[in-house]
DNA sequence: TTTCCTACTGTACCGAAGTACGGTAGGCGA
DNA sequence: TCGCCTACCGTACTTCGGTACAGTAGGAAA
């Protein structure tokens, strides 16, 4: 497949042209081919989506690659979000550019092995506390429960939540006991620390 | 590289037989050759890290491919943590299993279009949550009230923080006015949940 | 030296939160 | 019909949280 490093750096575009002889370079004006595979490597701070969505506005068939000097985990995801298919760093060796070319010429998404392992524990950590928000907290509690517990839990008071529902303050203290004995609680902060599924350390 | 399929299913790896004749495949528990490309289809509901880790510890040169007949987002993250360098539907296409295979060959990772366009998007979302609950409240703060400020939002009392700090109560309520006061909350829920980056509704 | 900020403490007070007793009324299955 | 659950309400009480109005002590900057 036809190869293209994009650059507006002259000096740049020098090294790349030295390094792989039988490359295309050109501005990132430059003209397009419908089909290659594209380096871009933008100026630092330049944000990926602004590079990467004109690029494949232009050539929506070909696969582009998102080069950065100081790359990181924020940056690679929001170039693959915009829909290039790699993020690499900028000085990585040649054999490294070479695999690179050759998973994202298969199909693959190609962000390097130190990105990618900080990208899966970012993400497995992120979702660890999902499901600890999950609403567990609903099962054994009453339709009038479950109202009162989201009340509290956004921080009203008592009286406001009478207010809320049509029923006197004193009902609201019965029902906010009853949750606090249900689910375990000392008083209505650590309640709402199990309904905003803020993990709990004590 | 030296390809190996294993599985625990006989018509499973029939039909892998058939359709890759030159492939090698065997049980989970077989002998492992020290280097492959090793594909391991274990059965359904199984979690990846107890597939993962053995193999990768009896094979630590081996690059491990995961097949699953119902692929799903945490179950790939799982796999790739736990250090498979790919995971793939079991029933993919044989040319899919091309790619995949050139792609993990070459140091990359692959878990195909779909999960990671859901995984991206996923951990964008998940990303974007995240800076709200950035701590912008640590600003106006000294270092004593920040002290306090995390105490009670993880639903400690006056007399615990009082205890923990070695202060008076007296003291320690001194500060949860100051509190309230820069953070402008009501009280130590409203606080609790500013620190805990909880959104406001009201 | 004076001034300001931070950290800390004391006494007194009020209101909210939560508990402990009680009670009524309706729905639902045995 | 009898229990059981749910939702609701009342009074009296204790504890906790929070404010008001004080004060002391140390450090840093003017």
């Amino acid at each position: 497949m036809q190869q293209l490093f994009l650059s507006v750096d002259a000096q740049r575009r020098d090294s790349w042209r030295e390094a792989f002889p039988d490359l295309n370079v050109g501005f990132l004006e430059s003209h397009l081919p419908p089909t290659a595979l594209i380096w871009a490597l933008p100026p630092a701070g330049t944000s990926p989506e602004t590079v990467v969505s004109p690029l494949r506005a232009r050539a929506p068939e070909s696969l582009l690659i998102l080069l950065s000097d100081e790359p990181d985990e924020d940056e690679a995801l929001a170039a693959l979000a915009a829909g290039a298919a790699g993020y690499c760093n900028g000085h990585a060796a040649p054999t490294v550019l070479q695999q690179a070319a050759t998973v994202v010429e298969n199909g693959g998404m190609w962000i390097g092995q130190a990105l990618m392992k900080r990208l899966l524990s970012t993400t497995t950590s992120l979702l660890k506390q999902r499901p600890a928000t999950n609403e567990v907290w609903r099962d054994t509690l009453t339709a009038r429960e479950q109202d009162v517990a989201l009340a509290v839990a956004r921080g009203a008071s008592n009286k406001e939540i009478a207010r809320q529902f049509n029923i006197t303050e004193r009902t609201v203290k019965f029902h906010v006991s009853a949750l606090l004995e249900k689910l375990g609680a000392r008083d209505r902060l650590q309640l709402s620390l199990i309904i905003n599924g803020v993990p709990r350390l004590t």
